[in-house]
DNA sequence: TTGAATACCTAATTTGTTTATGTATTTAAT
DNA sequence: ATTAAATACATAAACAAATTAGGTATTCAA
C-alpha cells in the first residue's frame, strides 16, 4: 500500500489477512465472515470485492479453484507463495498505518 | 463518516482532532505537524488539504481568521461550536473503525 | 542571486469505492 | 406448490477523496 493513500486499500490486505488464516475461502463467504467478525459493522460490497479478487487473482497474489457445488459453481480463492510473501509485506504496512493512525487521532494513547 | 465506508474520510477527523488539540492552526502549519508527528510517515498533500478545509468551512465545522504576517496572508482556521461537537462524533467514530481493523487485520490482538 | 521553504490555491486525473443491475440456484416459509 | 430470501457469481455507471501537476507570491538561507 502507498503510504500517502490516506485511506484506500484497505480491503486488500483485510482479504490477504483472511484468505492467510482461513487458508481458502469464496467471495460471498468472506463478505459474511467480515460482517460477522465486524458485528455487521463492515459491510463489503460485491462491486468492490469481486474486481477486486480478479485484480489480485491477475497479479499472481491469489489462485482459484472453481468447486461445483450441486448446479452452482463456487469459485474459492487462496494465496500463492507469491501472495504470501506479499501478504506479510501488506500486514507490516496497514498495521503501521493504522498505528500512525491511532497516534494522530487519539496522542493520549501515544 | 458512513461505516460502510472501508477507507475514505481518515484525513478529516485527522484534522478536527489537531485543531481540537491546538486551538488554531493554518494549512501549511498542519501539513508540517503531520508531516513531524508521523515521523514522515504521512503527506498531508495540499491539493487534499485546502479543499477539505474550505469544504468544512462551508458547512459551518471550521470558522476561519485572516492574519498578515508580513506581507503575507495566513488563514487560521478554528473549530466552531458545532464543530467542536461534530468532532467528538467524528473521533469516536474513527476510533471505533481503527478497532474494527485491527481486529481484522490482527485477530491475535482481540 | 538564487534555491528552498513558507503559504496559499485549483483543475485534471486516478483510484477504490458504492449503487444499481443482472443471472441463476438453493433454501425456507406460507 | 409458490414465493421470498439467501446463496453465489458478475459488471457498469456514478461518486468521492485522494494524487498529480500546475500556478502565484513572499521570506529566508546559502
Amino acid at each position: 500500500m502507498n503510504k500517502s493513500n490516506l485511506y484506500k486499500g484497505c480491503l486488500e490486505p483485510i482479504i490477504m489477512q483472511l484468505l492467510s488464516d482461513k487458508g481458502r475461502m469464496y467471495g460471498y463467504e468472506i463478505t459474511q465472515k467480515v460482517k460477522d467478525l465486524t458485528k455487521n459493522e463492515l459491510q463489503i460490497t460485491e462491486g468492490a470485492l469481486y474486481p477486486l479478487l480478479h485484480r489480485l487473482e491477475a497479479s499472481g497474489i491469489l489462485e482459484v479453484e472453481m468447486e461445483n457445488i450441486g448446479n452452482r459453481v463456487r469459485k474459492y480463492y487462496s494465496l500463492t507463495k507469491s501472495g504470501k510473501k506479499q501478504t506479510k509485506i501488506a500486514l507490516t504496512e496497514i498495521q503501521a498505518f493504522l498505528d500512525t493512525l491511532q497516534t494522530l487521532v487519539n496522542p493520549k494513547l501515544a
